[in-house]
RNA sequence: GGCUGGAUAGCUCAGUCGGUAGAGCAGAGGACUGAAAAUCCUCGUGUCGGCGGUUCGAUUCCGUCUCCAGCCA
């Protein structure tokens, strides 16, 4: 059986219904998410605990240190290491996760480029947006003209790329098209629905603890690692810690953070993906989306 | 009861030397090629607390009432 892909929103309920399905198939799961490849962000990234772990094989999951960096690139290589890993095996790979961009990259590969470098990024990042806008424009008219140029990050890539390689960040990039939709599945609720399980998911990471898990991370490192501190619920907490905000305000920010970032990855699964969608009930099982899963998968 | 401040977009507030008003946040939509749970873009008509008065014209000035905060009794 091909590998089966399921892009859904946090708290969409996919994780369940891949765990079903790959007991089902006799799966295994890829994860597609860029916090869950930090060990010790558990509570806050709602990573399968143990027991899910033993019962089905997940993989990218707890892969590297909180000190170090990860990025597309990786993900894309661990990834592909581990399908072939798991066909070895004669299992079915099941791809699950919320992370647009590595979905895309997994669909229509991430280019060869090289990756960045963190003295060139400080480097970039203290030179104003408008000096790398006009070495752009210099270096690499086809990018100038179709980037977001008040985006400083989408810009500092392509000097940094430019820079290191000495040619255009165009020509180093995949080619991306829209493909057509094989089994790839993204999982979509009503908006009411998804925030109230959004709400509640927030309720028991901190009953499990989500406070004293990120004050263990802060011994760890965890503020000196850009990419961790970005997770939601971790960065808020933080702040929190520090006395900057009460705890009942600590959880609302943390729940409206939370909608906001499922309505982003809505709107990504959308337009950048092509998906076979497949409307979750409120109150449906996860057997029940394995099933519409399987049936669908029989049709392709 | 008296005095002083407030009352303007869902929220926090700015402003109009009198010509019916605008930011941030929220919300909605969108973008996204090695940080992506990040980053960026677009979208603002609301009895300017109520009622009177002055005025060609009041959200803006005056009076009064209501509510809120603080101070004094």
């Amino acid at each position: 059986m091909d590998a089966i892909y399921i892009a859904g929103a946090t708290a969409s309920g996919k994780s369940a219904i891949a765990l079903e399905l790959a007991e089902r198939i006799d799966g295994e799961i890829i994860s597609v998410d860029s916090m869950q490849v930090y060990r010790g962000l558990d509570i806050g990234t709602a990573k399968p605990n143990a027991e899910e772990r033993a019962r089905i094989r997940h993989h990218l999951i707890d892969v590297v240190d909180l000190t170090e960096n990860f990025d597309v690139a990786r993900f894309l290589s661990a990834a592909r290491e581990a399908e072939t890993e798991i066909r070895r095996r004669n299992r079915v790979p099941i791809y699950c996760g919320g992370t647009g961009l590595y979905f895309k990259a997994l669909s229509s590969g991430i280019g060869h480029a090289p990756p960045s470098t963190v003295a060139l990024r400080e480097q970039l990042e203290a030179t104003p947006l408008e000096m790398l806008v006009n070495e752009l424009e210099e270096k690499d008219p086809e990018t100038f003209s179709t980037v977001d140029r008040a985006n400083s990050r989408r810009v500092i890539r392509a000097i940094e790329v430019i820079r290191t390689t000495g040619r255009p960040y165009s020509e180093q990039r995949a080619r991306w098209e829209r493909k057509p939709a094989g089994n790839w599945f993204g999982l979509e609720r009503l908006r009411d629905d998804l925030h109230a399980r959004i709400h509640a998911r927030v309720d028991q990471m901190f009953a499990a603890g989500l406070a004293n898990e990120t004050a263990e991370l802060l011994k760890r490192g965890l503020e000196q690692n850009r990419t961790a501190m970005q997770a939601i619920g971790y960065r808020q907490v933080v702040a929190h810690l520090r006395g900057e905000r009460d705890l009942p305000a600590t959880l609302e920010l943390i729940k409206q953070k939370t909608r906001q970032f499922a309505k982003r990855q809505g709107t990504w699964f959308r337009n950048q993906l092509q998906l076979d969608w497949i409307q979750v009930g409120q109150g449906s099982s996860a057997k029940e989306g394995a099933d519409e899963i399987l049936r669908r998968v029989g049709e392709h």
